[in-house]
DNA sequence: AATGAATGAGCATTCATTCAT
DNA sequence: GATGAATGAATGCTCATTCAT
């Protein structure tokens, strides 16, 4: 009877998956999720110890795949493309799971997760503040208000689900809205800080 | 006794403004409005036939005053300063009504509000497509895929966002960031896209 | 509306007490107690934060009856009737207090409380244990096994416990019964041992 | 293939054995008395019908037993070693089924089984009068208030549990603590009361 | 107009028991 | 004979809403 177990789980995660993708970890319910996959609430339990175990177990791998993308951006050579190394795995990620990666940046509150945006955004603009900083220096000028580089790095990542989520399997397409987007908000920078 | 009925109206709506822009709408309680309100809960129905419908008082003028904003620049006439025209609106209302904005965008979910942001979207997309094309148009060149318009007006939106939900009251600050926010997406665009 | 609140909140009291003499802390049920107070389970949550919070109310003033008894003891010059001062005390408190003490020593698995009948056992039990070590040094003698200072002390508090259940409201008896038991459990008790 | 059958069937014991000398019957779970006995749920129920018949056939000897023993004390000769006679059949059968007859003193409180205490308590404070009175009244002594029997038998009732509680399975101790707790509580006892 | 006590459905979680295989 | 997946009622607790006063 493994099989069926194996199809129940599947249910329930598939089931998670829905129902965390309109509602928060917080807001999300059990029952509803059971409703979904057809079962019994406490039957739930039979493939997942709770909630937290069950949300944990959908989000570990995009959790995973986005901390190795900022671990290994961290300690890299210095890109010249700043966050284009970023960007790239990003991408990677989505296209293997676009509904964890959305739920892991929109609907995390309430569990271990719901900081990883964020996380993400400060690695980014702490990318650009400081190649702007070293670049605006040269012209012996200053940023007013280093927030503008939050707002950047935000409107980078925000860009990047965007197109992902819209343009979805178009390779090629994404690849180049990437590169545009990238150039829009990026190239030549410190003209207009 | 109109007078004191107005009070007490006002009060609670206080008293929930404050609630909703520290809660999501589902995790606000009424009892913590009431509370605030130095009202029992019950007397509050007397008011307001449920949540929803606080709620929706509460939204009100500033999903109406944002809808016309849209709504105005659709029919105006073409706007030199592109789509600084909405921003001066938005800051008009968030001059206003900065709290209720501020739910407006990162409270509303779940609520019928939670697609004016897609609205303001699509508007601030088609402002800047209509100006970069006669732009680009005039030294013969193209835009090989217009969707990079949408991702630009949704950096724009969602630095909105950002800006309101980080740096809240500071009026100036706001104004600054917001002007710097534009310049850095939009100034010179045509170069860059 | 006070006087209706505090009958309910004496009826919930009330049903909490017999809920919880017949089963233990753990296993007595928030819906049971609810049930025997004619109320709805929610309605407990008005007058109580939590079934721990309702048990300690309602152990509170026996808990810190006991303790102090216990406290004084400890702190009071030798008595030459040994535990006498605290059965006394507990005499006390049984005769305000019974089915909270019964509770208390019966029934508190789970809660806070568990442990304070132990508590006056060991108490007890080291007194005797230091008086008798005393007594029988000066005949050069000995104690085998010093458990049997904790069965004697265990005796001596489920029998105040008996005595108090079974002979009730007359006092005097009590007394007689009180003192006849001390006279058979601990006179001449190291020609015994 | 009843062999088998009877050595699944003694797994399953000796598991709910194990469990039930842990947690009182209703916090044990049915789950871990089949892990312990290397079976699933299920088969459990292929055994016995219940938790409450798998409690039942569990205890039954050791209940049997001990009323056995109590019914043979009410009718047998006068024994001049007064209640001596009870526990050492109350031993007997400790030998036989130390963690049963834990169980049973310890662990039964809900089951059919809580009012064998009782018995025994009222056996043996019947045999401690007859013989004190007996003994009392060679010297032309009187007892002011009987209840002091009840007393003293429930105190070597309480003292059983106490030692086979606490010192458990070792046999000598526990059989030198019961013999120094019959000296403590009822030798010379005539010249106490 | 206002109070605040009461309700009832909801939440995550547990567990004895049943039953298709 | 045995499995273990599934059930359903129970647990403590919360909260928007209702209603007698």
């Amino acid at each position: 009877m493994q099989y069926l177990k194996d199809e129940v789980k599947a249910a329930i995660k598939q089931a998670a998956l829905e129902e965390f993708s309109k509602k928060s970890y917080n807001e999300a319910s059990m029952r509803a999720i059971a409703m979904k996959a057809h079962i019994t609430v406490g039957n739930i339990y039979r493939y997942f110890p709770s909630k937290d175990a069950l949300f944990n177990e959908l989000m570990d791998p995009v959790w995973k795949a986005v901390t190795q993308a900022i671990f290994d951006q961290y300690n890299e050579a210095e890109d010249p493309l700043l966050i284009s190394g970023i960007i790239t795995a990003i991408m990677g990620i989505y296209r293997k799971y676009s509904t964890e990666l959305y739920i892991l940046f929109h609907n995390s509150k309430g569990s271990k997760y719901e900081n990883i945006r964020n996380g993400l955004v400060e690695l980014i603009a702490g990318r650009i503040e400081k190649e702007m900083l070293v670049q605006l220096a040269q012209n012996g000028r200053k940023v007013k208000d280093p927030f503008i580089f939050q707002i950047i790095a935000n409107a980078i990542v925000d860009s990047i689900y965007m197109i992902i989520r819209e343009v979805g399997d178009d390779f090629d397409r994404v690849e180049n809205l990437m590169e545009k987007t990238m150039t829009v908000f990026v190239k030549d920078l410190p003209k207009r800080l």
